[in-house]
DNA sequence: ATAGTCATGTAATGAGTTACATGATTGC
DNA sequence: GCAATCATGTAACTCATTACATGACTAT
């Protein structure tokens, strides 16, 4: 439940209306956390009912600004401080590459230079976004710049791998769809 | 709606029941996909309606064999090759880094520091069978080589990364809990 | 006989998405 | 006056998790 704490985190900066996180999220938090506008006013509701959150001053158009309570930022650090469970095994782009067999190698590598290419996208973006706030007069603290300097050496890998991968993708016999033999799907055994 | 197309993948290698493919996804797609028995029964019904896949045998104990029809091969080769949706911006991780400024510095590094060692236990095992299915008996396919290769590239990728950090992360001043200014989150804003 | 494994299902709950619905205020 | 933006909420649906429930077969 970890929209609960992107909210307490971002009101542990100072009190904000639902409408204010949600741009918040579209902005700051765009590739760190996302959330829609529905599932933010719902939570609203639950952290104030459990005292995480408070109300502290209503404005025009029924606005509501939400601060953060004692309690609230007791519970935001005992997550920061609590064991991390381990990082959600499911990925889209790897299942997909388990299953490029069904495709023609040609096929299986288009894919390959596809993901090549939008990460040399998103890292291009990311470079010009470190120059903007690099030296720009709102400078990231400490946390956002080694938030951003994750995205930037993980999209580098990114292409380098997939650039990888599709020099290993040759021509192969016996793999014209619905030719192979049951029994030969890949194996990527978890050692427990 | 990729547990779907998981399961369509392992039908793909031939008819298996409920049963085994739950045994597939824990130790196959362990690193990849997850699914819970629950959801494999279910989406087994779903998949079976839908015509994808259909029942070719049953055995002891209410056992059901599934096979994938050509209208299931038909959808898995569209799924293979429609555009990739970007990857999910959704990384608990990465939320907790943007509001370690909640914690002492010291311990923000233990956090890092816990990142780095579990990558490198990751590193280890995924090393570890690599060699054990580098030249086994059933060796993986190309694609299964790759999957792997990108595990082992990430993590220690995120090994390096979190011990970077780790010495990014110095004293400073004014970040006592309670008393940051408002206004100071980090940016990280997404360029649309 | 009985423990282990094979084998399938249902129910409750939580989390997330999309779409719908409504209305106030501000700037031009 | 009107468009844009501010602002909050509800409803229906999908996906995933945990727990519960049941029973057949196999090997010792």
């Amino acid at each position: 439940m970890s929209l609960k704490h992107a909210m307490l985190g971002l009101l542990s900066d100072g009190p904000a209306s639902g409408y204010d996180l949600l741009k918040t999220f579209d902005v700051s938090l765009a590739n760190v956390w996302t959330a829609t506008q529905s599932q933010l006013y719902a939570e609203l509701g639950r952290l104030a009912d459990a005292g995480l959150i408070e109300v502290t001053a209503e404005g025009p158009r029924g606005r509501k600004e939400y601060a953060i309570t004692e309690a609230g930022l007791t519970e935001l650090r005992r997550w920061l401080t609590e064991p991390s469970p381990s990082h959600p095994r499911r990925s889209e782009m790897l299942l997909r590459v388990f299953f490029l067999n069904q495709l023609s190698p040609e096929q299986a590598r288009a894919y390959m230079r596809g993901l090549a290419e939008n990460a040399e996208r998103e890292q291009e973006q990311l470079s010009r976004l470190k120059e903007v706030v690099g030296q720009g007069k709102d400078a990231l603290s400490v946390y956002g710049m080694i938030a951003l300097e994750w995205g930037l050496r993980g999209s580098a890998l990114l292409s380098e791998w997939a650039r990888w991968a599709e020099t290993e993708i040759v021509e192969h016999a016996g793999s014209t769809p619905g030719t192979q033999p049951p029994g030969s799907t890949p194996a990527c055994t978890r050692e427990t």
